[in-house]
DNA sequence: GTGTTTGCAAAGTGTTTGCAATTTA
DNA sequence: TAAATTGCAAACACTTTGCAAACAC
């Protein structure tokens, strides 16, 4: 059974609300097709022109917002200088390497956090992220 | 009791080998003589400029670089577009305020993170960051 | 056709840098 | 007085915006 990211993509935009403009199809199928992955907006942008996919990153930047308030995507906050969206949209946490900038991710059900005291009054609390640090030993 | 914020800023300098100028003075004494706090360089330097210490904002953000470079500062890392600097150095962890941009530590001895599988091969893991994110209810 | 989306270039935000003038030891 | 530090303004990296042209329904 061979997978059909074309419609796939399709599928997920329709779903979602957002119009299947020839850009936003090519984005989608560039992050779904191929697993879960982590990217920044100019990492996108250079992929998608290095598939032939004509779009600006103006657009790529619109496109991953408009994913991400429509749940397709999840941004992952390890950067102070960079945003990164995530394609997997499960609760589950991060390994971020520093010196590369690449993130990996670690399954939700693996990870609890207990002891968590109560969240400031008046507040709800919206999720919990956990980053583990690393760094190539050596 | 009472403290001496000059004296102990001026020993938290020296002790670290950072010149104790008048704008590293200054601005040691905003950090440390209120307990614990989460500052931007924005936010420290409007403060100084508040206090009557003449001080440029390159330096603000030079001074907490090195600060942190000399370990009396940590990062927190909780805002794509900002750089949080924290007062407290212990291990903790932070509930985030997404609405406000306003931190708030969790001592580290409350939390533990179980159920953490080995990092990637050939690294190190250099630190633990759990973030609440909180939001104002209703 | 009508409203949505795109792309460009310009503007914006937060941070860093180069370098002459100043300050510290 | 030698070396470190400061402050300014310019440069920077990344992101957002305004608006006319192109596109989807």
């Amino acid at each position: 059974m061979v997978a059909r990211p074309y419609s796939e993509s399709l599928e997920r935009l329709r779903t979602v609300g957002l119009r299947p403009t020839r850009q936003r199809l090519a984005l989608a199928r560039l992050l779904y097709s191929q697993g879960p992955r982590h990217v920044t907006a100019e990492q996108l942008h250079a992929e998608a022109l290095g598939a032939g996919v004509r779009v600006s990153l103006a657009t790529v930047y619109n496109s991953l917002h408009q994913f991400t308030e429509a749940g397709l995507l999840r941004e992952v906050v390890v950067d102070p200088q960079r945003r990164y969206f995530d394609t997997n949209i499960e609760p589950h946490h991060h390994f971020f390497m520093e010196t590369d900038g690449v993130l990996n991710d670690i399954p939700g059900r693996h990870i609890t956090v207990s002891g968590l005291p109560p969240q400031p009054p008046g507040t709800e609390i919206e999720r919990v992220d956990v980053v583990v640090r690393v760094r190539r030993s050596r």
